[in-house]
DNA sequence: GGCATCTATATCAGCCCGGCATATATCGAT
DNA sequence: ATCGATATATGCCGGGCTGATATAGATGCC
């Protein structure tokens, strides 16, 4: 699919125009978050490229104090190139555990630091869940484009599944229910 | 967690003693498929590292016609540096998702293409929960150490979810249930 | 006989991350 | 009041890793 941080910065800017600033919170907090990464090494180069290429065009917003903002918007050429990006079947899934590279090792470590670890991964993906049940409140579920619609709940199903195993692995995790039924 | 390819291969290297081309192979067939990657470019750039820092032993062994085999197995030093890897806590989990992406901006081709990223998704799923089945099989689950069983039910938990929901979404994915009841 | 695939090791260009540098402003803590 | 932390904003660079490529005999299939 020719994915890079080019072909990335081209997606997100097809949403709203913005700064490298921006783009980088945007990847790292709005729906992006889940499923792509990318660094203020990678984005202003990228967008320094992609400008001198014409898929984006700069405008320089001053600001009092701070530096300029240079707000990036993507051009008819670069929504070009983007659709050329994405006609390519994209490759393979992957994800990369440090935490079940741990668990298989376990054996090398004491019983204290796995509990750590179990810990440490059960409250990320509590986290990364509430992120999302937050993003879909203050989203009109109605208005929603569908593909915003399929990948965050594809991140939720995921999340959702790897948070239940955790938590039968290890019933100390029990989340305290909220004095339901019973 | 100081994760990197020499880690890896330390941690690979407990189990069972190697060449780099074997290393390689139990990474991309193994246990570790699900949530690891590394590539020849770094495996054996790494192996000849921690050879020479003491941490592995080489042997050279001959081969009729092919060349020879350099086998590594891990030295105590190996594995005090394993454990000291492995006594700082896990970083989070990356996941990368070009198909999520594209499911993004599925406004920008078409649909048949869509269609086509999401048979290709729900194959490359389905391929890996085989993958895992089989390694059950072929495994003495009461025999074998707490850590792959741990590891291999989250990978099978998180794919199962992954395939459910792809196959919620579009009803023309559903398996066809060999004649089951009605 | 030819073609692909497997075993086996190794290098290298190019991409990317994470840390650093550089400014300025705000806000809570001391 | 001053100090440190956090946020806005852009950019560079060392080092790590991927993916492609090179090499080369072996095996097996059509």
């Amino acid at each position: 699919m020719a994915m890079n941080v080019r072909t990335l910065c081209l997606g997100v800017l097809t949403f709203k125009e913005a700064s490298g600033y921006e783009l980088k919170k945007e990847i790292e907090d709005g729906m992006y978050s889940h499923f792509i990464d990318a660094s203020f090494g990678s984005i202003y180069p990228a967008l320094t490229q992609l400008n001198a290429e014409g898929l984006l065009t700069v405008r320089s917003e001053e600001q009092s104090g701070r530096p300029d903002k240079k707000v990036y918007a993507i051009t008819d050429a670069g929504r070009a190139v983007l659709a050329k990006s994405l006609a390519v079947l994209p490759a393979k899934d992957k994800f990369k555990s440090e935490f079940l590279f741990e668990m298989l090792l376990q054996h090398f470590v004491s019983k204290e630091h796995v509990d750590l670890a179990i810990d440490k991964q059960h409250s990320e993906i509590s986290e990364d869940l509430a992120h999302i049940a937050n993003k879909k409140l203050h989203r009109d579920m109605e208005n929603c484009d569908a593909g915003s619609k399929f990948v965050m709940g594809y991140g939720e199903c995921i999340l959702r599944a790897a948070l239940n195993y955790l938590e039968a692995q290890c019933p100390r995790l029990k989340k305290p229910k909220l004095t339901a039924a019973e």
